[in-house]
DNA sequence: GCATAGTTTCACGCGTTTTTGAAACCAGTG
DNA sequence: CACTGGTTTCAAAAACGCGTGAAACTATGC
């Protein structure tokens, strides 16, 4: 939901001569015909943009993300840069994290000179692996703490056993459950993710047994 | 994965040896006896601090509401000042904060001048409620994004169904289904949490069926 | 009412994160 | 080989978010 309106001045950086930049600043050029950004583009990757925000992540690597997923086929650096309004720095920073994420790949092509990225295309296995390598991590080192925290809080209980430390105590294995509870969801999801990625419109909570 | 380091660290998240450290004088107050945060205290809120910033909220707002939590009583605001070593004015703003969340409420005691906070004491409740507020908000939005994209799309296949459109459709088409069942695992999660906070270790997705 | 303890609000400063622009780098090419 | 077009790295700048401290405010007690 904004910046990216200062690019007016900023056009012209890269192609050959820029004479005409003058009046092209004027003209609004996100909708327009120029970098040839679509309209539906835009609407994606500034919304997928502001979910990776929501995730944790940086809205610049959901906008090139979603380019590149968007157009099924590879793209170039500069092509990226042109319809997003990037620096040229910026843009390989992104792509190369988000290689780092596995959901994109180089894509090399001898006898030309440019670099090639495509998104990972199975939006399953890019989703699982992050809560494979982000969430469940986190999740496992919650467990741990809070099983320390009911240890130093024995230690506490010895000396003295204080009200305060047996409502704690249970408050704190209340903490664990659910940890250890999301650690086994999260576990599920992954799993179901990597053999089947058609199995969601199935999914459902065991109520009945 | 950033700035706590002033007050955590040194404290050996498992065999914590407690008070009688050397260099306890450095790592300072935290943990030593001014406001009596216990060890226990100490863990689990900086534990849950660390995931609320991971969920995108504000460390403090974890580390004040985990202290409600273990609390079981309300406690008034001097008491979360001292034992988190926060000023006034922080602690303020983050219970009119997670109060604004609903997961932790204002107790009055009249004749008291002091406010009393409580925490919401049903982990389900607070998880759902921000599910419901948060989560479901924003996969809404997509969903409507993407809506969009796909009609913006359609205006431009119209006058030229290129290849890049029509792959670019499907694409989107995509998108909008995982929303779409985003929405809908959302939407369970929340109404089986509303209805039975204890069906969580049975939960399980349906591959049978 | 007036004084006072407690709470809330808010402009500012600080530390962190993100972006930029330019220099170093690299691989194909004449 | 030196050149060219492109990519990566990096330090500096800008943007941002957070907590502080002090001032404004509110509710009790005198």
């Amino acid at each position: 939901m904004e910046g990216r309106e200062r690019a007016a001045e900023a056009s012209g950086a890269d192609s050959a001569e820029d004479e005409l930049s003058a009046d092209a600043s004027i003209v609004l050029e996100v909708g327009s015909g120029d970098g040839d950004l679509w309209e539906s583009e835009r609407i994606v990757s500034d919304t997928i943009g502001r979910l990776m925000v929501l995730w944790g992540f940086k809205r610049n690597m959901g906008r090139v993300w979603t380019l590149l997923y968007l157009s099924g086929e590879p793209l170039g650096a500069d092509v990226l840069r042109e319809r997003l309004q990037l620096s040229a720095g910026a843009i390989s920073m992104t792509l190369s994290e988000l290689s780092r994420w596995g959901v994109v790949r180089k894509v090399w092509r001898q006898g030309d000179r440019h670099d090639y990225y495509q998104a990972e295309s199975s939006l399953w296995k890019m989703i699982s692996r992050v809560l494979r390598e982000r969430e469940r991590a986190e999740v496992v080192l919650a467990i741990e703490a809070f099983e320390d925290a009911l240890a130093a809080l024995e230690r506490y209980s010895e000396r003295e056993a204080t009200p305060r430390a047996r409502a704690q105590r249970e408050r704190i294995q209340q903490l664990l459950d659910l940890a250890r509870m999301g650690r086994t969801m999260l576990d599920a999801l992954i799993d179901h993710a990597r053999m089947d990625a058609s199995w969601l419109p199935r999914f459902r909570f065991g109520r009945g047994e």
